[in-house]
DNA sequence: TGCATTATGTTTGTCGACAAGATTTCTGAG
DNA sequence: CTCAGAAATCTTGTCGACAAACATAATGCA
């Protein structure tokens, strides 16, 4: 009796029109298929998506308000740019994040919250054999989301993450651009990092995942340019 | 016929309706005027403001990214509430960043800062000489935000910035429900603070915005669980 | 009376339309 | 031919309206 509506492209339900929109354009974005700078056109869009132009309006305020668009008054909205020259201030604010949300796991999680971990450190694992870029990239931030969600601070983890989803942006343009070999010693190092985690070692989380961020830093940074790092002790 | 009394005639330029109704809504939000978990009436503000829903509209979905509103769908949106039991998670978050932005700006700052973090922090001792605990609570944000911008890290600030708007509505709690003398130390704390920025002495940074903030969370965080009923008003 | 179901009223999400800026095109003077 | 100013065109911000989802009151049945 129930018909499954399935993607049916002309029903669409009542609440979700907005949100589709911003699903879609957020991974548009993310995934480089609408390009830094690009214009947004709103009646473009609203075509596109079958919707009307207030729900693309609610959309563009909501990835403004998350810094992935900048609206200037009354002229065009733009994918927004990335901002090559302080990468450096991104990578500190990366390696922290990192950090924190992993030394906070060890403090905190409980014997449960081991599951998704591991899961989705399986799932990076199965991306770095085969090679996938891509699947690396988003099993990786996975990944370190399920170790900050461990870590329960919510507003670590919401920071986290918008870290998380910008730098999807930059790591597609890394791979894209220079085609490097998958690092496969970052499996081994995920796997440290959940032992230590498991036997709730802070000291050795910390260090674990500072090293990891900034080999990850250092690889993207060598490539623009350098700049001085944030060092510090917890 | 109901001519309107003409208590809206003020002239709206464009781009500003939406702009300004977002800024009035986050301040009564943070000035505690509309208090957590109060439901909010689109028609009724936007009879309030004389606009239509659209402005309103695109100024709650700003509020939501924020965590400032929590919006259910299809249903009522509500002001956020706040959550006393993981008060901790704020607070560790909050040191965590005048930490840091502190060490960035003893590490990154140019002379020409110094000026508005002394500017804030004059006006910080003001209010606290005035024993003006609202005032305090405004300074003192403009006073780290000051220093956070010598840091030089957008993300940081950016987090930051969103930590202290809702530090303000603790802290506005805390001080209507406590009526606790304002700390004469803090700006003796604050000098000592400028000063190793100016001599780029990045531990004493470190150290001084650690003892700072931990001594704010201890604060407030005794009062909330020593099992202090806080009643707010409606 | 108690409970389920219907009828009624509210609130929200979406739409099409329209005017204010902004952008582009056109025109004419120098 | 160049360029300033005007006109046409495009885009955005706002509005009023309407239908769907939700909440509430009313009704019927056991």
């Amino acid at each position: 009796m129930t018909e499954e509506p399935g993607p049916a492209p002309t029903e669409r339900k009542r609440g979700s029109g907005a949100r589709m929109v911003y699903d879609s354009l957020r991974d548009e974005i993310l995934d480089l298929v609408l390009p830094p700078g690009s214009a947004i056109d709103e009646v473009q869009l609203a075509e596109r998506f079958g919707v009307s132009r207030t729900p693309i309006r609610e959309a563009l305020v909501r990835l403004a308000g998350e810094g992935l668009v900048n609206t200037l008054p009354n002229r065009s909205t733009m994918v927004s740019n990335i901002d090559y020259l302080n990468l450096h201030t991104y990578f500190d604010a990366l390696v922290l994040m990192y950090r924190v949300t992993t030394r906070l796991a060890a403090e905190h999680h409980r014997p449960a919250d081991l599951e998704p971990i591991r899961a989705a450190q399986f799932q990076f694992a199965e991306a770095v054999a085969a090679q996938d870029a891509l699947a690396m990239i988003d099993t990786n931030a996975a990944f370190h989301t399920a170790i900050a969600e461990a870590g329960r601070n919510p507003h670590f983890l919401a920071f986290f993450n918008r870290l998380l989803d910008q730098g999807r942006r930059i790591l597609r343009i890394y791979y894209n651009a220079y085609e490097d070999r998958l690092p496969r010693e970052f499996v081994d190092e995920h796997e440290a990092m959940i032992a230590a985690i498991e036997r709730r070692d802070v000291a050795a989380a910390d260090a674990l995942a500072k090293a990891h961020g900034e080999q990850i830093a250092h690889k993207v940074q060598s490539l623009f340019l350098r700049g001085g790092r944030l060092d510090m002790e917890l």
